[in-house]
DNA sequence: TTCATCCTCCAAATATCTTTGGAATATTGT
DNA sequence: ACAATATTCCAAAGATATTTGGAGGATGAA
């Protein structure tokens, strides 16, 4: 491709090369994780189940493209997302997704089944509630995601212990189970869990970084 | 790269194809032009400067993805945005672009020049004073983007006429040029040029495609 | 120093994308 | 049927991306 300095060309090409950082799904899964809070290569590759020298070919486009910083301490370097547009940019790009592209709609479906069924809590209605002690609200991410960040007065289940723990939960209490966002099934898998042992449970709308874009308060070590 | 069906993976890839299509410049340019109106291929090509061939291969893409429909009338094919949403991410991507990579905050710098120092009018403001009659609009886009549709009232001087025309334009009248869009340098250049000639010109903030998802009105054929 | 750990870099193999020119197809009008 | 126009399809060449395994560099701990 051509160089194209100084003309629409260049700076259309520009805007392409962000383009070709979200143009590939292990990138993206990548990105979502980093929404939940910085972590070490080695982490992340872990967490996305991707080699590790893959891992860093891969964070290294995505800086490259501006879309995430890195800082070093001792022999890790931790990546973070840029900024909260990154976040916001890569959700509209998911949102497109599910309403331009049937097969994208349809893989939406079979990866978080029916969640209007467990009729989503919003955000406003969550902060209200847990003012009025009226629910009580559980993070059912990895624990180290609750770690870096979470929804004040959360309870750190995840979705692994959730079975085990299910006893200790309230049955008087309306529950609200938060993941790492709109297109993460573990909060809808949550609450389907919670109900079927005779619990309250719903799970938040967006999760995490959509509460924290929404200007609500969060705990951070 | 793998199917993956029914998994995060499969939701993953169908999130990248969006990604993809938005990963090209050619494709990027066609849809800033669609972004203008429903246009046939041939005359995507020319406007673009591209092959038909290629024209016709990047269009595909484009609905492979959902990005874009079409419509058949005679001989012509007219492709057209999928719908606001498609404008909006876009419009995401450029923003993001300029906010998080330095040569892309260059590019625009070069291709656009000092937009702010041209005070550009906002939408609100350029609604107002057309219902007082304290603005004249003028719509410096080639005459077949005006023909598609345009802010009602607005004058069709396409950049290149403009010149010619400058005598025909009013000297106690604050004039506001528009384009298509917030990275169009049409309106930017024509401010330019009426104020070397002695004019009260603006830009508009934002294109048509803007002015119209701000739920303002437009005129239609 | 030596070791273990974390990370980056490299080369190679494979896959995908981009662009081109020309052939093939479709539609309309003569 | 024929010609003219608009579009798609195809094959090929070149350019980019992706992924892997392993080598090598950096850092901190023993």
């Amino acid at each position: 491709m051509m160089a194209g300095t100084g003309t629409k060309t260049a700076l259309l090409e520009q805007f392409a090369r962000i383009g070709r950082a979200l143009a590939n799904p292990a990138r993206l899964e990548l990105l979502d994780l980093l929404a939940q809070g910085e972590r070490s290569v080695d982490d992340l590759a872990r967490a996305a189940g991707m080699r590790l020298s893959n891992t860093s070919a891969q964070l290294k486009a995505l800086q490259a493209a501006g879309l995430v910083h890195t800082r070093k301490e001792g022999v890790h370097v931790y990546h973070r997302l840029a900024g909260d547009d990154v976040e916001h940019t890569v959700e509209a790009l998911k949102d497109l997704a599910r309403t331009r592209l049937a097969a994208a709609e349809q893989a939406a479906r079979a990866y978080l089944g029916d969640v209007a069924a467990l009729e989503p809590i919003g955000h406003a209605e969550l902060a209200r509630r847990l003012n009025e002690g009226t629910a009580v609200v559980i993070d059912v991410r990895p624990a180290a995601e609750y770690a870096a960040s979470h929804i004040p007065g959360a309870l750190s289940i995840p979705l692994d212990e959730l079975a085990a723990r299910l006893d200790a939960l309230p049955r008087d209490t309306r529950i609200v189970a938060y993941c790492r966002g709109p297109y993460c099934a573990y909060a809808p898998e949550a609450a389907r869990t919670m109900r079927a042992h005779g619990l309250t449970a719903h799970p938040l709308q967006g999760g995490l970084p959509q509460w924290r874009r929404a200007g609500l308060p969060t705990e951070n070590p």
